[in-house]
DNA sequence: AACATGACATAAG
DNA sequence: CCTTATGCCATGT
């Protein structure tokens, strides 16, 4: 049986946030194959190991948050992280009206 | 199988 | 802005 785990399914969308861009747990997880899968993603990039290539750091919360908040250790990394890429925020939440991953259809 | 937990989302007060 | 409550689903014990 060679089905994907959701796991799987999840990080191979996480990999097709391009850079510079956001994109919200709900929205992986409605890429990934079901909307209801939020919580899901955020426990699988909790299980990301630190070498992984997963661009953990491209997902945000649906209001723009970064993980933990801005005051958090992490919130503060992956907020750099994302100002590096020119990921513009507003008063510690990323700017999602500008940043967002649309995914157009071609 | 039951219960608790979690890097979420939405609604309500 | 805050807390509660509910829905959701994969994991760990």
């Amino acid at each position: 049986m060679s089905e994907k785990t959701t796991f799987e399914l999840i990080y191979d969308v996480i990999g097709q946030v391009p850079y510079g861009r956001v994109a919200t747990y709900g929205q992986i997880a409605a890429l990934a194959g079901n909307k209801r899968w939020a919580r899901v993603v955020g426990y699988a990039l909790h299980a990301i190991s630190r070498d992984s290539d997963i661009p953990w750091y491209r997902v945000v919360k649906k209001n723009g948050e970064v993980f933990g908040g801005v005051e958090s250790l992490g919130g503060r990394y992956q907020t750099e992280l994302l100002q590096e890429e020119g990921v513009g925020f507003v008063d510690g939440y990323v700017d999602m009206e500008h940043y967002q991953w649309k995914k157009v259809a071609f």
